[in-house]
RNA sequence: UGGGGCGUCGCCAAGCUGGUCUAAGGCACCGGAUUUUGAUUCCGGCAUUCCUAGGUUCGAAUCCUAGCGCCCCAGCCA
């Protein structure tokens, strides 16, 4: 009781708070429950990101929960290996999920019970039209449909045949439950939508145990409805399927089957990602036909392999609360999801020395054979980082970019006759490039050594990274550039042929052993320890050309 | 073409029960300061205008009318 409650960092306003809190204040809901429905057919990608940032966001917010709930309704496209890797990708993304999922084939049997009561109440009806019958009769945009003659069936002739769709005694496709609506609703989602289809495949949990499966538009509702959803969040596409979630829920709910509050479907703007594609179809051909690793490839935008480029939760949360949340169709650039990543891998990278592109450095006056060890801080702002040292000899490697025999203007490092101070080490004057071996030739000012009283006595511009030729760790760093070469890309046409390079880099010594998840290659950009080497994750800004 | 949505700075996005809007905030961008990362940080600048045209009103981004533009829906997919 003694201190206030701290003061949660305050939100972006946005239409969906405005309706938990109007919720909230009327006493229509008592807490937030939301959920996050993957359907088990691929790897979470960035989208998902956004969606499961914004679920489990919000119950946290208004001290609700949130849940994981599959919605494999589909077994045809669901697998196994997808349900463990979206369950994994969660738990990564998101610390305080409990690692608990729920399925919508856990409610099977409800939902047939549901189906039974619709029939019996005359709000349902197997049709044996043909699909392609239903199709003709559905209408369209300018035409209203008709009826199938199957519609006016008895209950007792309905719910007959619902039970011998259930037992397996028809053919796929030979019936299908439609809802009684009606056929002629400008809403083309009302026309007797489809509620449950014979599809006698093995369900990745239920095995054998149903011939018929309900369709998403059917299940998801009263998914939602079992679970206590109260704000069910979803994407613009779904808002023509609206008043069939509430016709669906009225209906349950009057027959008892449903308790009140229902749960109310609000729908946002998904993400879209400049240089990016986030279709599934598309990802899934991409790791077929290999043209990545696959679905964990630092190139593809799925979250596995987001996260072994080295991006963060805690760099998505920066960008779900930067691209907030809105109904409008917009475009997020591919630099802003790299600017939180840059952002959050400031404040935690360690910093190292690494040269990706060696070119050796002669330091004449420096003793052959003497060795110094020199200290240099974790990171620039937080000595609790602590410190590390890496030793210092006559012969260094320099990164090419870092000295040129004719500079151009302002061009501040290295060149004959300038002086740059090895960051952490001594000021050294370029004297020289030989030719013949390829190597800068240096002189040191030894009374300019970092952390010592005369350090400052002689001012330069320049400071650059090195490492030592005799004690440099070696290893292949992968640099990566976008999948995708059009900034809306729209297939395989698009794949941007130099999105894998690879080098051969000279690392500090300490490397070898990496400890931290991701690391500052300083003046260069974040890297990730990643399979023996290490993945790039997002460059330094670079304000220099 | 019927229905559903959306249109506020280069990119997002508040505001939309009308006045405090000559429109918040972030990103980008442009200056300038600090800096042993041309990084970070810091300070300053950045929409007399809210898709367009009318109207209501003392007063409109906010209300009304008519246009225009973009997105989604005609799977026994989700």
């Amino acid at each position: 009781m003694s201190n206030p409650a701290p003061k949660p960092a305050p939100s972006q306003s946005n239409f969906i708070r405005q309706r938990i809190e109007a919720d909230l204040a009327s006493g229509k809901v008592k807490a937030v429950k939301t959920r996050f429905p993957p359907e088990p057919n691929g790897y979470l990608h960035l989208g998902h990101a956004k969606s499961i940032l914004l679920n489990f966001g919000l119950a946290r917010e208004y001290g609700g929960s949130c849940n994981l709930r599959f919605d494999d309704t589909n077994p045809e496209k669901e697998e196994q290996e997808y349900v463990d890797s979206i369950i994994e990708s969660v738990k990564w993304l998101v610390p305080e999920f409990d690692g608990k999922a729920l399925f919508a084939s856990d409610y099977f049997d409800f939902m047939y019970r549901c189906a039974e009561y619709l029939v019996s109440s005359g709000n349902a009806y197997v049709d044996s039209q043909s699909a392609d019958e239903m199709k003709r009769s559905r209408g369209d945009f300018t035409y209203p449909g008709t009826d199938s003659p199957f519609r006016s069936r008895s209950a007792e002739e309905n719910l007959m045949l619902l039970r011998e769709m259930r037992d397996g005694k028809h053919a796929d496709g030979a019936h299908v439950l439609r809802a009684k609506i009606s056929m002629t609703s400008p809403n083309i989602n009302m026309r007797d939508p489809a509620l449950y289809r014979i599809k006698r495949t093995t369900h990745h949990r239920t095995g054998d145990k149903w011939c018929i499966y309900p369709m998403y538009t059917y299940a998801h509702p009263i998914e939602d409805a079992v679970e206590g959803i109260t704000h069910s969040l979803c994407t613009l596409e779904f808002e023509d399927q609206r008043p069939f979630y509430d016709w669906l829920l009225r209906k349950l709910a009057d027959g008892g089957l449903l308790q009140q509050p229902l749960p109310q479907q609000i729908e946002f703007a998904r993400l879209q990602l400049t240089y990016v594609l986030l279709s599934k179809r598309l990802l899934i051909k991409l790791v077929e036909d290999k043209v990545v690793e696959g679905w964990d490839d630092p190139r593809m935008p799925t979250l596995s392999g987001a996260r072994r480029r080295g991006h963060t939760p805690e760099g998505f949360r920066k960008f779900a609360e930067r691209v907030g949340v809105s109904k409008e169709n917009s475009w997020i650039n591919y630099s802003v999801l790299e600017d939180c990543m840059r952002q959050h891998l400031d404040e935690v990278a360690p910093r190292r020395f690494a040269v990706l592109d060696p070119l050796k450095l002669v330091i004449e006056n420096y003793p052959e054979g003497q060795e110094e060890m020199m200290e240099a801080p974790n990171h620039p702002k937080k000595p609790e980082m602590g410190k590390r040292t890496m030793p210092f000899s006559r012969e260094l490697w320099i990164e090419r970019e870092d000295f040129k025999e004719t500079p151009e203007p302002k061009y501040f490092r290295l060149f004959p006759g300038n002086k740059v101070r090895l960051r952490f080490g001594y000021v050294i004057e370029c004297i020289g490039y030989d030719k013949a071996t390829n190597t800068v030739r240096a002189k040191y000012l030894p009374e300019t050594r970092s952390g010592t009283p005369g350090a400052d006595s002689v001012k330069v511009k320049g400071n650059i990274h090195w490492v030592s030729v005799k004690h440099a760790h070696q290893a292949e760093i992968r640099i990566y550039d976008r999948l995708f070469k059009g900034e809306k890309p729209q297939g395989q046409d698009d794949l941007n042929p130099g999105s894998l390079g690879r080098i051969r880099a000279q690392l500090e010594p300490g490397l070898a052993a990496p400890e931290a998840v991701v690391v500052q290659f300083e003046r260069h950009g974040y890297f990730a320890p990643d399979r023996s080497g290490f993945s790039r994750t997002v460059t330094l800004r670079d304000a220099w050309q």
